[in-house]
DNA sequence: TTTATTTGCTTAAACGTTTACCTAAATTTG
DNA sequence: CAAATTTAGGTAAACGTTTAAGCAAATAAA
């Protein structure tokens, strides 16, 4: 439309007809092989150019037996964590000139496993994951890497593959975050977590007890409230419940949603954050500074774990001299303290 | 490895030899083909599973010329609308079995078009998008569909493109908000934008003069400030001069993060939300309602929008008989009335 | 000058499907 | 019972690349 050309298919046959050599010639010219002239190189080009040539990616996928494409497997892109995550992924697959998949797991092992069996097509040359928290059998992954495919897992990493994993201290935020609750005054801290337990949901309650050990404090198991993992009125009411019976003066909210559940829950209690009870969540959101009152969050750096996460991938997948086996990465969390666990005046 | 087979590419050909049938009968077997018999099928079907055949995709779209791909082209998933967008259309194209690539523009022009060329290789059978918000010339697109790749808008449409637009009441929800700040009595409100201008905000732009309009309020020039598309200090600096020169008592800003972004403006002032000056925000965010104070906002459709406009591209892709060019669709946003709007006692 | 090497290109097979067309046997029809 | 049709499959080409192998001409080496 805006050019000459009709919207008729162009490829290599076409550019070889007009250039009258051979197919071959066109394909090596354009992946700038040694063995063209450089003359003919410059026509090739200037042609396909001209011609709007746009090479097809799955004749070239299926030759190649590769696809230049990745997976990102993630559970959902609910929260802000996965949206950052996302961001610095692409920011490498933009820069490789691959193309990224989504696979959205909705936390499922079955549906993540289907999606496995899909992808041992040979559908990507490399997946980016988060496993789902119910993920125990992990032959799918395991016969997904046999067969050559390269997974470097991010944030829920699976411990038990041997392959890149690039997480964030999730005990020692934890730990920070507790101690920091002690150390404001709490003397009985809740958390608040949600079912189905992603391994760095378990390595954040170690974190907790750890610090609550630490200062001889024992914590006991109705400090511990599971929710459901999205935002509903059955876990404010949950909640509401829990700290009426268990009276904590502390929360850690290990998930994002849950600070709105928190906040809310204590507002319809009539509980003044911080005076009656302080609260510390895991969010990236901006907005926490902006809360009533500011959050005090531990704050991921969610776009360099899937910025690196994704370098390393294409590190492997590029050749590089690297063993995927021996990146065990991780980037440290941030305790940002606001209003919401002041110490009184 | 949790089962007998090796890594060994297992593909029509493995089975035929198996079988003993022609590859064609495989094919045909597998796609449930009215040429193969029965028991024939059920034998195929039967081996397919035993050996873990998984079709080569690319082969197949190679072949087929179509993909079994769509591409979702949105600016970023920076906020809480793309994100709930996404989920709503993955939830259809997880139902459909498809595949969906994901490209994000980072509400550049010039990204934008490269990845319309990208797809001109027929890469996906079809495309999802918000254009960037300096989007003028729309020949890419227009190449795009005359070349038979059909294209769903949604919320950041392209008026001019003939093809389904999905879209929020932008005018009318501005429309709402303004005249809802009108009606706590704000006698100077302040329209805090980005930069860029894509459509929609042009929209919600008319729908905030046209309340002004409607109670004789002139809406000078000076009451709008645009700000850059991600969240800043260096906004946060040109909102409060801005404030502090125009003094407005009433603020609608137009996107996610400037809630953030106003909010703290208004705290550096020590301006009181809703005394001082009354705040409504476009977003999404559950988090609304736990601010400080609580933020009355326009809640957009987001998901439902992600998966009307998945649904009417499937609709067309699987040949119903609907005409994309027809479908102009637009669900309501909802202002949901906070604290940040209230009338002081 | 003869031989070896390099340069620049072509031929043809391969990647794994799908499908138009063909065929032989079985079944139905008149 | 012959002719027509249906059933159940096979053959081979095609989709658009990439690449191993080959080859003639030009250049370099001996």
């Amino acid at each position: 439309m805006t050019d000459g050309s009709k919207s008729n298919k162009v490829n290599m046959k076409t550019l070889a007809k007009v250039l009258n050599v051979s197919i071959a010639t066109i394909s090596k010219a354009l992946r700038d092989s040694h063995d063209i002239g450089d003359d003919t190189k410059q026509r090739v080009i200037e042609t396909a150019r001209l011609l709007h040539y746009v090479p097809n990616p799955y004749a070239s996928s299926l030759r190649k037996r590769s696809s230049n494409t990745i997976a990102i497997v993630i559970p959902e892109i609910a929260d802000s964590f996965f949206s950052q995550a996302i961001n610095g992924i692409e920011s490498i697959v933009d820069i490789e000139k691959y193309h990224a998949l989504i696979y959205l797991t909705h936390d499922s092992y079955e549906r993540e496993k289907q999606m496995f069996n899909d992808m041992s097509s040979g559908r990507v040359d490399g997946i980016l994951m988060s496993v789902a928290s119910n993920t125990e059998d992990i032959s799918h992954i395991q016969d997904l890497q046999q067969a050559g495919v390269p997974i470097v897992f991010f944030d829920r990493v699976c411990e038990d593959i041997p392959t890149a994993k690039i997480k964030t201290d999730d005990f020692n935020s934890a730990y920070m975050a507790t101690s920091h609750l002690l150390d404001q005054g709490c003397k009985n801290i809740s958390l608040v977590t949600i079912e189905g337990y992603p391994s760095i949901l378990q390595a954040r309650e170690e974190g907790y007890k750890k610090a609550l050990a630490e200062r001889n404090i024992e914590a006991n198991e109705g400090n511990s409230i599971s929710c459901s993992n999205k935002y509903t009125n059955e876990n404010i009411a949950a909640l509401k419940d829990h700290i009426q019976k268990i009276k904590p003066d502390g929360i850690i909210a290990t998930v994002e949603h849950l600070a709105t559940t928190t906040y809310l829950a204590c507002e319809e209690l009539k509980l003044n954050i911080p005076d009656d009870i302080k609260v510390v969540c895991f969010t990236n959101q901006i907005t926490a500074s902006i809360l009533n009152p500011p959050l005090t969050t531990i704050l991921q750096p969610a776009y360099e774990m899937g910025r690196k996460a994704a370098e390393l991938l294409f590190d492997h997948l590029t050749g590089k001299p690297i063993q995927l086996e021996k990146e065990n990465i991780v980037l440290p969390s941030k305790l940002v303290v606001r209003n919401s666990t002041r110490i009184p005046d």
